[in-house]
DNA sequence: GCAGGAATGAGACTCATTATCAATTCAAGG
DNA sequence: CCTTGAATTGATAATGAGTCTCATTCCTGC
């Protein structure tokens, strides 16, 4: 068996497990989880990173403008998906962090690209410790935190 | 002299050296610091926080909306004015660092107001230590980083 | 003062996103 | 395997934040 074959199996695998979970959620909701869900979030995993909706679509053109972006707003309100602004036209979509993990982003000033990236947990430790701080000091009640770097990518 | 005047009196040499390094930065682009520029600067100074446009609007009438949209657009190219997108309907303003110095924002998600926090030197220090070491391992350039965050302030 | 570029403001315009609605699909019973 | 009601779809219309246009007004240097 080829690495090849074997990454594939993987991969093959996350995406069912990963549907499982998400139809899962849905249903909570009282959602189907229909092709077209089910084509927007294998988008959104077979990119690698977050998509603005015209790439979405072309991605996969059976997919009707109005209805991605109805879906994807079910998806968002079901916490499968989550909305990144960053102030180019568009907004971006990615993967929620339950589904991705926690991470951060690089975005490109330049080509307006955004790439995931990981801190090591250390940092991330120490960032969630004085986060901690700050809202016990201001009486806010934090759920998430956003640490994304704005500068120019390796191409640019 | 009560406290009140006192505190009225450093408000206004704070103003008065604020619109001076504005105009310098203006005038190296070519640009002249207008009554409508120094409108928004003063509206933008006594609000505290980020604002969104109708806001600003309406805290000076006398603003005109395209006028306004143009000039904060001015504002923002010669670096004395930040955009912030947090994905509501609108964009937010606030003086840009250089001026208001770096500071964090605390998103509440229940009213959509957003407040500035500092952060003492010792964790942002070790921000600025972990972002380097991303840049060395993937090659990204930083001019700037955000970090914020995202849930219910005390009043929600 | 005056000439020429910069700035203004009212309104038209763009375009990402959302709402509408008739047609279609689906799941659960019967 | 029919039916029925609710969920979904997609083409299209509508919305609205932000931008552009352009005639007019304001500055600034000469």
């Amino acid at each position: 068996m080829t690495e090849q074959l074997r990454q594939s199996a993987e991969d093959r695998e996350f995406l069912s497990e990963l549907h499982a979970q998400i139809g899962g959620r849905l249903a909570q909701q009282g959602h189907r989880y229909t092709s077209g869900r089910r084509k927007l979030v294998e988008v959104l995993v077979l990119s690698g990173q977050p998509m603005i909706l015209p790439d979405i679509v072309e991605a996969d053109p059976k997919l009707a403008q109005s209805s991605a972006y109805r879906n994807l707003d079910v998806l968002v309100r079901c916490g499968v998906i989550r909305r990144i602004n960053v102030g180019g036209d568009h907004t971006y979509f990615e993967l929620a962090e339950p589904l991705l993990g926690h991470h951060h982003h690089l975005i490109c000033l330049s080509c307006g690209s955004i790439e995931d990236v990981q801190f090591d947990s250390e940092i991330e430790h120490l960032v969630d410790k004085s986060l901690n701080e700050i809202s016990a000091r201001t009486g806010f009640t934090p759920t998430t935190h956003s640490l994304d770097l704005h500068g120019h990518c390796a191409d640019c």
